[in-house]
DNA sequence: CGTCTATTTGAATGTACTCAAAAGCGGTGG
DNA sequence: CCACCGCTTTTGAGTACATTCAAATAGACG
């Protein structure tokens, strides 16, 4: 009963038997090991990628050379750069494996051929931009409203797994604050047994 | 050649005469005054409104009771509180007028026969949600590596007409900032004749 | 013209950062 | 299997960016 991406689908749409046919025929299972760039700045984001297996990151270099997390993927969610994909231009993000990964890609042209031949998909595209939406939404607020250590709690939150598989210093990335005040924060939690 | 709804589908997608006299027909104009509360934080966002005239803010109350400005929204697009439109559930956000404003509605259900009966809008709010996504992921990144001083400036690129029509409290709030600071970030800049 | 709100200015404070150094941990090769 | 190397995390001191509070000034609106 493990999700993969006809499930992912159907909680959305419902496909026929064909279609799901159609779809698999389409989709090229790739491995990459961890710590393998699949997007860098600027390079085009040639396929849109369902992460059966694994977690990535999406993150930018600023102006000083710093890298700042984004966000976070993992299974049963999609990776790409949205913008460079649709309209095959440079990215704007890099993205990188921070596991092991299994990734089932669409190219560009295939993804577009089913967008096509299966206008339901239009619907679940929508659906899926729909919810990333909500959620970047969201992400704004709490960057603004929030202190960081309500953040780290937001994210706890959304990532309930990930705390323990990636690097507290790509999660303070993602806090906006540094390696050390993470540490700090943490540690300081510790001794008030996390009230 | 003032922009209006129709100009503002066909940048997008193609419509007929006939589903362009389709979608004016469902089309209600509403006029609003400066100040005025459209969505309050848990009501049922029930229309989506395309903004003709004037401008707004969608903003959420924290837990202080503290009003933090999420984004602004302006001639030629569209505001909505989108996760309680689609679901008909209880708004996230307060979305109020800043300005007098005059607003082309689509009620729920009049929006969902529109996208019904008339395919092609499903790829026109494809990428409405598109191009809001993307405008998100980038508020998200300046939020973490930008400085005060420098997400000033990305506002002043996003919405180049906004700071004479919209108080500087206004802004200070979107920016994430006491309208104190901001305040003296702006007669730094007069002192230095903005270097 | 008066009232209410917005903006400015300055002082004291707090939150989070930088830098540096030490300790911990994980993977790799001998 | 252990020792070593490199990277991550911890800890602490000093600093910078931004806040809060208070009071004075300026602007907007009836």
């Amino acid at each position: 009963m493990q999700h993969n991406i006809i499930q992912h689908f159907n909680n959305i749409i419902n496909l026929t038997k064909e279609e799901e046919s159609r779809i698999l025929s389409l989709v090229k299972v790739r491995r990459y090991k961890k710590k393998t760039m699949l997007i860098e700045e600027g390079a085009v984001c040639r396929a849109i990628s369902y992460v059966f297996k694994g977690c990535l990151r999406i993150y930018k270099i600023d102006s000083e050379g710093i890298e700042n997390n984004v966000y976070f993927t993992l299974e049963d969610w999609w990776v790409v750069d949205l913008k460079s994909f649709i309209e095959q231009t440079g990215a704007r993000f890099y993205i990188e494996t921070l596991e092991d990964c299994e990734l089932w890609q669409l190219t560009k042209n295939d993804f577009d051929v089913l967008l096509d031949e299966i206008l339901i998909l239009e619907k679940w595209f929508r659906v899926l931009l729909q919810n990333a939406l909500i959620s970047s939404e969201n992400r704004i607020h709490y960057k603004t409203s929030l202190k960081a250590e309500d953040r780290y709690d937001k994210f706890l939150e959304k990532y309930p797994t990930l705390e323990s598989r990636i690097s507290q210093r790509h999660i303070a990335s993602y806090l906006g604050i540094s390696p050390e005040f993470l540490s700090s924060l943490k540690s300081k939690r510790h001794k008030q047994q996390k009230p």
